[in-house]
DNA sequence: AGTAATGTGAGAATTGATTATCATTTCTTC
DNA sequence: GAAGAAATGATAATCAATTCTCACATTACT
C-alpha cells in the first residue's frame, strides 16, 4: 500500500526513540504515543511500550518516576539534572543545575544513592495562556 | 461480641488517622491499612480510604505525590520538610531542614509555586539486615 | 523466490489502586 | 428502647496503565 518504506524493521521503535530523544523532558508512554499520532506518524501503543522496555533494557532509556503518576521515559545519556513539573499541562521539562546542601539532611544510619529534585508551578506556555484568559492582553 | 466498645462512631476513622499521625513518614492506603490490621486493629480497607478522604477534605490531611509509585498522605500540620525513599522496603521517611538554591534553577518565564526533594537510598534498618547478611555482623 | 525470524497494530486481558454498593452495626436522640 | 442517621467491612465495580495475543507485514538469509 504505501512505497516509501526503504527500512522498516525496527523502524518504529525508532522513531519513538527518536521522539524521545527530541523531547524537552521525560515523556510518558501515553504522552510519546500522542505526540507520534498528532505528527502524522502511525505508531500502536504497544509499540512505544515495546521500544521504551528495549531501551531500559539496553541501557539506553532510563525510567523516571515522581514526576506525579505514572512513569516517564528519558535518554540516559543526559546529564544529571532536575525536572520542572507544570500544574496546568502536566509537562515535565528539564532543567539544569542542580542544587547544595542535601547531604546534611541524610539521617545517622541512612545511605543516600541518589536524589530527586521537582519544582513545581505554572511553565511559560500554560502562564501566558492563563494571563490572556484573564485579562484579555494580546 | 467484643464488650471494650465504649464508643465506636468514627472510632475507626480516628484509628485510621491516629496511627497516620503517629508515622514517621506519609503512608499509603495501604501501607496504614497494613499497620493497623498488624497490629490487631480490625479496620477495612474502605474505612482507610474513608478517613483519608475525609482527612484532606477537611483540610487536616494532605496527599503526597512523587514517592514512587502511588499516593501517600501525610498530617498537614507538619512543617516544610522532605522524604527519604529507602528503596529496600520502600518506606519514606520525614527529613528535616531543607537546601537553597532552588530559585536559580527556574526557567525564563515560568512561575514556581512549590518544589520536592527526595532523598533515595538505604535506611537504617535495611542497611543494618543487608551487612549483617553479608557479614553475618550482628 | 522461499522460508524463517522479527516487528507491528488493534484490541483483549491483566493488574493494582480507588470508589461504589449494600447489608449490618453502632450512635444519637428522643 | 425505638427510629433514623452515620459508620463499617466485604466485595463488586471502575478506571488507567501496562502487558499479552494474534493475524499480518516486513526483513534477513539462502
Amino acid at each position: 500500500m504505501q512505497r516509501a518504506n526503504q527500512q522498516q524493521r525496527a523502524k518504529q521503535q525508532l522513531t519513538v526513540l527518536r521522539a524521545l530523544s527530541e523531547a524537552d523532558g521525560p515523556l510518558s508512554a501515553r504522552e510519546l504515543w500522542s505526540r507520534l499520532s498528532g505528527s502524522g506518524e502511525s505508531v500502536g501503543l504497544a509499540t512505544v511500550y515495546r521500544a521504551l522496555q528495549r531501551g531500559v533494557e539496553e541501557g539506553t532509556l532510563e525510567s523516571v518516576e515522581g514526576l506525579g503518576r505514572g512513569v516517564r521515559y528519558e535518554p540516559k545519556d543526559r546529564e544529571h539534572h532536575h525536572h520542572f513539573l507544570c500544574s496546568t499541562c502536566d509537562h515535565a521539562f528539564d532543567l539544569f543545575g542542580c542544587v547544595e546542601g542535601l547531604d546534611s539532611l541524610v539521617p545517622d544510619g541512612f545511605q543516600m544513592t541518589g536524589h530527586e529534585v521537582v519544582l513545581l508551578g505554572t511553565c511559560d506556555a500554560c502562564g501566558n495562556a492563563a494571563s490572556h484568559q484573564h485579562q484579555g492582553g494580546r
